[in-house]
DNA sequence: GTGATAAATGAATGCCATTCATTTATTGGT
DNA sequence: ACCAATAAATGAATGGCATTCATTTATCAC
């Protein structure tokens, strides 16, 4: 690791020193606004989404993201106000890539389960955004707002009493984060080491469930869960 | 906001200046182990929970924790490893005032029930613990796995097929977490603001759903979803 | 009694997000 | 065609953060 970091930032200064926020082979660019812009709201997203794929939501720092993009901390402030805002811009992208295809097209129930699977494979890998997700009014995500609005109406055209469509949709959207963070656990999360003994009841439970030998634990639970909501909201139809 | 810093902390040393890290009128204590020791887990989890009641989690820092425990920040590091070490004490601490009594003496899913309730009204003031406790394993944490062991055995005698115990378990679990972020959420998380045009049916649903006039939302989504999955787990049993 | 260990201090270290003064280029109004 | 306002960049701070390390002092086990 440190290693690996060394061979990309020498500690001593080379010959000719690198300008330290550029691609290799260019000019360090003077001070002052450069003829043609250099960042945008699309670039810095698809730069973080980059970053975070190959060095994890720890390597997305200000810092980081400028150095990609060739360009100094200081000046990705002019295009978002915060790291957060940055977030936000990753969470909407991948919002998109939720699958809501099926609503319109499938059944409902069938809709449900291939948009909330979706939902929660895009989101196991960034589980670090639930918490800004969470909390973010919906009007600075465009994208997210046009998922809820195909999800919606499919509630709608399936015969969803109205009142009772958005407390559907929050409780599901509830269980996929929830359940986005279990698949990011480890292996070993249940086991109670030491304490086994005084912990009877669970250790049986937790054996007996690794005995049926399921490639994913995790999705298991899913499925047990995702299809008691889908029964027991799909009786509130008319 | 500046002004009010500068009042609580002056910029000019103070006439006999004071000890940055001890409680008022307290002389510093000199290097090298005190007669007593003055830190314990006990202690610090005691301490970080006042300091997170007080100022919330961005208060809880591990210098604000020595500061509060009249101690230096390197002294916290002989009884715990990292700040997540403290954030683990704090979830155990927690984990042991979810209402798990009512399994063993209630139908099953009236225990359910209180226990979910519980669980989602604890974390809902300490959502920044539920990415630490999602990855965590139980074996450091003894309040924690004896809640587990409280709602297996609850599980069990109610006849539930052992090998889906702990899949139900982590499925509800999984709805509590999200719920828990759901209630810190602002009111006007789903305002699509001048996007609203573009959303006419999750707009309209949204305002179907504000007419209801309930006290709060996010219960009556709490209860949309635990009803459906106590229902949809009820039936397994044997 | 003595050596190992435990528990404290205090001084660093390195990383981080963010701000600010400054420079340069574009844009919109007259 | 000018000129003021604005936009977009640099580079140098700033302050906060968790964590580490050398050092000091007290207790405990043999």
């Amino acid at each position: 690791m440190l290693g690996t970091q060394a061979a990309e930032r020498p500690p001593m200064p080379a010959p000719t020193p690198a300008p330290s926020a550029l691609p290799a082979g260019s000019v360090r660019r003077r001070a002052g606004r450069p003829t043609a812009a250099i960042l945008d709201q699309d670039g810095i997203t698809t730069a973080a989404l980059e970053l975070i794929s190959n060095k994890g939501y720890n390597g997305l720092t200000m810092a980081a993201l400028a150095r990609s993009l060739g360009v100094a901390p200081s000046a990705l402030y002019n295009h978002v106000a915060s790291k957060d805002d940055v977030l936000l811009l990753v969470e909407d992208h991948l919002a998109a890539m939720v699958d809501v295809s099926a609503f319109g097209s499938e059944p409902w129930d069938v809709a449900v389960r291939r948009w909330a699977w979706s939902y929660r494979d895009v989101f196991s890998e960034h589980t670090p955004l639930i918490p800004v997700i969470a909390v973010l009014p919906v009007a600075n995500a465009p994208k997210t707002l046009a998922m809820y609005e195909a999800v919606t109406a499919g509630f709608r055209d399936a015969g969803f009493p109205e009142e009772k469509i958005i407390s559907a949709i929050v409780a599901l959207e509830a269980f996929v984060f929830g359940a986005a963070y279990d698949v990011t656990a480890p292996e070993d999360i249940f086991d109670a080491g030491s304490l086994a003994e005084q912990v009877p009841n669970f250790t049986a439970a937790v054996d007996r469930l690794a005995a049926e030998e399921h490639a994913r634990p995790t999705d298991v639970a899913f499925n047990l869960g995702l299809e008691a909501l889908i029964t027991g909201f799909g009786a509130l139809r008319k």
